[in-house]
DNA sequence: TAGCTTATTGTCCATCTGACAACAAGATGG
DNA sequence: CCATCTTGTTGTCAGATGGACAATAAGCTA
């Protein structure tokens, strides 16, 4: 089973006999977000050997031969973190020279969206121990690993206003407050309520459920639900989600 | 020197003696977008070796051991085509197991937009031919090559209404009309010259060289400059280009 | 029933957008 | 020298959009 980023154990250089000017290892890395009521957070491991004893790291590893590379993220996150059913998407890749002790080693980077609360943690083999961190209060973490969520962060924050990928995060009915909560949760401001109403409800991307709210202390709001249909519906006549 | 996606020659499988579960090979393929009058072209090298013969493919190689990646990039399109002195930027990494026959190749692909006629093409030692070719009239191209176009064309469109790129394909001083032009050639569409002209002057982007056009059967228009400073400034401010 | 909290609707104004008219400048041709 | 042509540049106007905020509605608590 490969290990999170320790060359020299199963993936010893002599196992790898290369010629000097080839590539000699290819690595995943997963950016996990996770919104913990309303605090961004992200999935990290502690690392077991001792070289990076006490550092943190992405959930990631060595990609196998015959695996695609979304495959092999999957893969790697559910065996180190125990985390599964998610949406993961091509980040970029990292490969400066000097990033990795010892040997080249370029990694892919994928990052995904969810509800923290939505997951159970279970560390690994691999891992010392598994948790959720958040973004503005980050350990000390391995290699360039704060280069990649630096920059996971600010792709993140472009694409939750230009893709409707903040509705995965909420139960499948949901007020809009809910919705509004999350937004400002994730872009770090405030927004106007009527406004913000208004804004999603002419994107047409809701339904009503024709329900309300439960035991809440005043008035109950109505209940909506993300209309996957009519999102498709609508990129294919080249519509732009926008916040 | 490293071949054009040829394994079997420099770099046979027998000089790769790996574990199995080791990527075996990364390599780089370079999307050159060249913008000649108002087609909208990409930069393809012809292959030599008698397996592809005929067919084409975007300029790219081997990654050295030693070399980061984008100066990687630099250097494979250099070799191959003659083309340098233009800013790559990364696109994907394409990783699919079976895109590439008989061994696992995953490949980093970088882009870049251009005026095609400020490059003169030379064909490297492993490649038969160099040309700009249509992007919508493509000869037959190797491996998964179309599907990385594709890709790529989708990037673009999206990029040049986001990111002020199209300012690079233009002389150091133009009309507001050469600019609407171009902006039309990428997206395939017709713009209104007045709102165009205000839209762009509003975003303070442009400073006026005080220069009019020279020998135009018409009135002369004025010439501006695009202002790296005023951008830089801006974009710190948090402001957004948009097209 | 008064008072509290949140939901929902309405209003106002500044700005932006797209469509298009109008005018300006220079070249050409009779 | 003037009519005409082409393109540049400015102006206008109706409709859409966005932000700020008032007003009203609904439900709970005391």
């Amino acid at each position: 089973m490969p290990n999170t980023h320790i060359p020299g154990s199963q993936h010893s250089s002599d196992t790898l006999s290369l010629a000097e000017n080839v590539i000699k290892a290819l690595s995943i890395d997963n950016l996990v977000f996770g919104l913990d009521n309303d605090d961004l957070k992200i999935l990290l491991v502690k690392q077991t050997d001792p070289l990076h004893q006490g550092k943190w790291a992405l959930p990631g590893g060595w990609i196998r031969y015959d695996e695609n590379l979304r495959d092999a993220a999957y893969r790697l996150l559910e065996e180190l973190t125990g985390v599964r059913d998610l949406f993961l998407e091509q980040l970029k890749t990292f490969g400066r020279v000097d990033r990795f002790p010892s040997e080249r080693v370029v990694t892919i980077a994928y990052y995904a969206l969810v509800s923290a609360d939505k997951f159970s943690l279970v560390a690994g083999q691999s891992a010392a121990d598994v948790s959720w961190q958040s973004v503005n209060d980050l350990p000390e973490l391995v290699y360039d690993h704060a280069e990649i969520i630096e920059h996971g962060l600010k792709v993140l924050r472009h694409q939750v206003c230009h893709q409707p990928i903040g509705f995965n995060l909420l139960p499948e009915k949901f007020t809009l407050l809910q919705l509004q909560a999350l937004y400002e949760a994730i872009l770090n401001t405030t927004l106007d309520k009527p406004n913000f109403r208004r804004k999603i409800m002419k994107m047409n991307l809701l339904s009503p459920c024709n329900e309300k709210q439960q035991g809440v202390p005043h008035r109950a709001a109505s209940l909506y639900r993300f209309d996957d249909e009519a999102y498709k519906h609508l990129t294919e006549s080249g519509f732009a989600f926008e916040i």
